[in-house]
RNA sequence: GGCGACAUAGCCAAGUGGUAAGGCAAGGGUCUGCAAAACCCUGAUUCCCCGGUUCAAAUCCGGGUGUCGCCUCCA
């Protein structure tokens, strides 16, 4: 397959390091608070990558960290831990918070069809491994002490900046204002490695090092995570576009710095999830949820639809129209494929192979999964059998992760059912929000409908809307819901 | 101020030099007593603007304009 490897600019065709295995490293979450969407875009482009190299044939080893301290609010000493700012949010332990929003990270995965990584490792789980790997860059001078703590330096690469191509001069310019410079740094870019100088006296989780007691920086955790679960290679890392810098760039100059070669091949950013007015993103305040989506009556899978219906290189913008239409795409997209009847015909392999061949190019063309979803249309409409059609529609989704034959199999059981209750209950079935009055009122309708009393019919359904209750006919009966 | 990305119908978009996929929405029709659902049909003489290269450009080059992102909180 080819990808945009963000590390050089341009599309490369995919050749692991190694023949029988890919190895891919996430950046996971911060479990300080709840994901929103916008996080979670990345982790739906992440998970289709996964995805479709299992379908390719590649064996996967995925890792992700979850970050539960060191992650701070600005990147200098004076920094607050996330962690403990969430945890004196909610008057709760740091662990507490971690483990509640870890969980609740998951449960949104799940409901997304996110596959969980194979790994999942937290990064106060692998500190011997940062004790390890910061000790040897400071003993072979990548790294030294100022003010207490243990810093990169920066100064000794000769390619600091790998994904921009950032002139050091230009940066000290016109940096965004309140932040606070750390006086301990030799150099701008340098950055912290381990920490014992917290201004925090509540700071909650601390660790013997060689440096004194402390906690590790934010950029090692995924260094030492991925060193540990994967070794000293690596082919394919992921995260957020805003990783790649100064995240994705600062793990590339210890990782290599440490390991003395190259670290990783592949470099995959997904773009942003942007509201009208911008970045959707946790540090404003309001953001919006997979539960929220939920409670508005969305299926999150729809969301997982309208995230596959662009390209995760370009900038997202979320809205409510483009969400309902992508509800709407969903909706007509199972109804489609419930009307298809499983069993009939056999499979036509001409067909399959010759559709399933175009998929694959679609999607091994950097993840063009707009035309991966185009291809469920086509074989919506080839010229073969139902049973052709499942079959497609089922290989399809093993990447796409729609759940489209079980959604559609649920309704087509549901559809069964109520055919069935119809003719038990002598051709009429009433099916509402659970009031008896108004069920009774709508199979009255219903009979003088059936009578040919139609004067009789509208006059209930006006007496129905004044109530607030809208009636549809079905072939069942009549269905009716609160407007 | 520096760096980067993007600009295709109301919306989401495909397209990588050969004459504009697909989806949603909208409109028209068929079908139902009427609706709803379903099914069928209808969409850009044109791809932000201006130049250039070419037999041929949405696609390549140059110059504008606009939007967005990054430049130590972010996925």
């Amino acid at each position: 397959m080819y990808l945009y490897n963000s590390a050089t600019h341009r599309k490369e065709e995919f050749v692991p390091n190694h023949p029988d295995i890919v190895k891919m490293y996430t950046c996971g979450p911060t479990v300080y608070h709840f994901a929103h969407i916008g996080n979670l875009r990345s982790y739906i482009m992440e998970d289709v990558l996964e995805k479709f190299l299992r379908y390719e044939g590649y064996r996967v080893k995925r890792v992700m960290n979850i970050t539960d301290v060191g992650h701070l609010s600005s990147d200098g000493d004076t920094g607050e831990d996330k962690m403990l700012k969430g945890a004196r949010r909610e008057r709760k332990s740091v662990m507490d918070i971690a483990r509640f929003y870890t969980d609740a990270f998951f449960d949104d995965c799940a409901k997304l069809n996110i596959k969980r990584p194979d790994v999942v490792e937290p990064a106060t789980s692998c500190i011997d491994e940062y004790i390890k790997i910061i000790s040897r860059l400071v003993d072979t001078g990548y790294a030294y002490q100022a003010g207490g703590n243990v810093y990169f330096d920066t100064s000794r690469l000769e390619r600091y900046y790998i994904f921009n191509d950032h002139d050091a001069e230009d940066l000290a310019v016109g940096v965004r204002e309140g932040v606070e410079e750390d006086l301990n740094k030799r150099s701008k870019n340098d950055f912290v490695l381990w920490f014992t100088q917290s201004k925090f006296e509540d700071q909650a989780l601390k660790w013997d090092s060689p440096w004194g007691v402390g906690y590790p920086g934010w950029h090692i955790e995924c260094s030492g995570i991925s060193m540990k679960h994967l070794g000293e290679d690596l082919d394919i890392h992921c995260g957020g576009i805003d990783n790649a810098f100064p995240h994705h760039t600062n793990e590339i100059a210890q990782s290599e710095s440490y390991l003395g070669h190259k670290w990783c091949n592949y470099w995959m950013h997904v773009l942003h999830l942007n509201s009208n007015t911008g970045k959707m993103s946790k540090s404003k305040g309001e953001f919006l949820t997979v539960s929220l989506l939920e409670e508005k009556g969305y299926d999150p899978l729809a969301y997982r639809l309208f995230c596959l219906q662009s390209h995760y290189r370009k900038n997202l913008v979320f809205t409510w129209e483009n969400l309902d239409n992508a509800q709407g795409t969903y909706n007509k997209l199972i109804a489609r494929i419930a009307a298809l009847t499983p069993g009939d015909g056999a499979v036509d392999q001409e067909v399959f192979e010759a559709q399933r061949e175009r998929f694959r190019k679609s999607m091994g063309n950097d993840l063009n999964t707009s035309l991966g979803v185009t291809a469920l249309y086509d074989a919506l409409k080839a010229g073969a059998s139902d049973e052709t059609k499942l079959a497609l529609l089922a290989d399809f989704d093993q990447v796409l992760g729609l759940s489209l034959l079980e959604k559609a199999a649920v309704k087509r059981e549901a559809e069964a059912k109520a055919k069935a209750a119809a003719s038990a209950a002598g051709g009429i079935v009433v099916t509402g929000e659970g009031d008896p009055a108004i069920d009774a009122l709508v199979l009255r309708r219903a009979q003088a409908k059936k009578a040919k009393d139609f004067a009789q019919a509208d006059s209930i359904r006006e007496e129905l809307r004044a109530m607030g209750v809208e009636v549809v006919d079905t072939k069942e009966g009549a269905a009716w819901k609160r407007v």
